[in-house]
DNA sequence: GAACGTACTGGACCGCCAGTCCAGTTGTCC
DNA sequence: GGACAACTGGACTGGCGGTCCAGTACGTTC
């Protein structure tokens, strides 16, 4: 699909250019404060560019989040225990909460960046956030199907959601600038333990 | 402090009629489609007078915030049990997060303009957000010290960041927004109960 | 290696919005 | 009823996300 053609060769350099200077704005300012502008001057190509390969403010995050999660999801899929599969769902569920939190924690901006994103455009569709933003949607769908695994009784879906919410929550965010990424995956763990113990629920 | 004078009659008129025009506004459009002008002209005021009296678009919301949330704060500090004091904290515990689910499906609009204005205007002050999002800071507190009085070992700060986040999550808003505020209020409960419940933790 | 069609490029431009400013108005106090 | 401060409101500013389209340069074809 994306392949009929391959990317021209200047696009393709821009592209990564554009990716490449989004990062480095993100590590150094806060994400409210990096404009569209601003990310095509540092990338050293027009605005109408950045537009034309993203689409949108929104596009452009969620392409640099899939890239960035890009390794998650592959272990997750394909690599070795306890991340891939083989593990008891229990286990699977500890470990993937714990890369997630590492992920998050290298990408604090980036996450920021795409809350504000989504806050934004959010106004112009009414798309489901799930469908809007696929990195999430592959999250939470493994996290509800280990929970799911291991405790059919629970709303495995919604504590799933609650569960990622704790990771991108502006309090979760500002811990994490501080270093305490440890603290957050520890606290997950306890969260995520107890849920699997948790007394079983009357219908 | 804020009495030493007491508001002039037109300013108090009109700060009604801001707030009124701001929670209908939020009952019929999405927050960020919400401009602060549309409010001024909703309420018959200038957009001066908007900014005079609550500074900022984030002022604003939360003024109507600590409005809505009112009178659950005081059934926290003076009501009577489970939501006030004298009931176990276990108990107290359960009963507020089904009253702050309460709250925040009945204010889904303003929650949601509520991020969008943190996120907006976060660039510009490097604030604390539970300085800056005062009704925040007393329900993170007071989860806190209830998990804290039940379950000394835990990071009690943390999980009750933790158990916010799971309310106020983009998800969880459309989960409201489709009346399923039941399913949230049960979710939590289980996760709170598991909480409580929790295996020891080693040091 | 030259000519061609097309995908890509970039910056001027648009509409919009949060927040400022200040001249005029109105309530309150003495 | 006069004087002073607080309040008011709308014109204005700066900046942003996103559009548009004329020009450019890439890859292809002969």
């Amino acid at each position: 699909m994306t392949q009929d053609r391959p990317e021209r060769a200047d696009a393709a350099r821009n592209r990564r250019a554009i990716l490449l200077a989004t990062e480095e704005l993100l590590a150094r300012y806060r994400p409210e404060q990096i404009s569209m502008e601003q990310v095509a001057t540092a990338a050293g190509v027009g605005k109408g560019t950045v537009f034309h390969r993203f689409g949108s403010r929104m596009g452009l995050m969620h392409a640099l989040m899939a890239e960035r999660a890009l390794a998650l999801t592959e272990a997750v899929s394909t690599g070795p225990p306890p991340l891939g599969p083989g593990a008891p769902a229990a286990e699977r569920l500890v470990a993937f909460l714990d890369a997630v939190v590492d992920v998050i924690a290298r990408n604090k901006g980036l996450l920021a960046a795409l809350g504000h994103a989504d806050t934004t455009v959010a106004a112009k569709s009414d798309e489901d956030p799930r469908t809007a933003h696929p990195v999430y949607g592959f999250w939470h769908g493994h996290i509800a199907d280990l929970l799911a695994a291991e405790r059919p009784d629970l709303d495995a879906e919604l504590q799933a959601h609650i569960l990622l919410a704790g990771l991108q929550s502006r309090s979760t965010l500002l811990l994490l600038e501080q270093g305490e990424a440890e603290r957050l995956a520890a606290a997950l763990r306890v969260l995520a333990r107890a849920l699997l113990h948790a007394p079983t629920q009357g219908g």
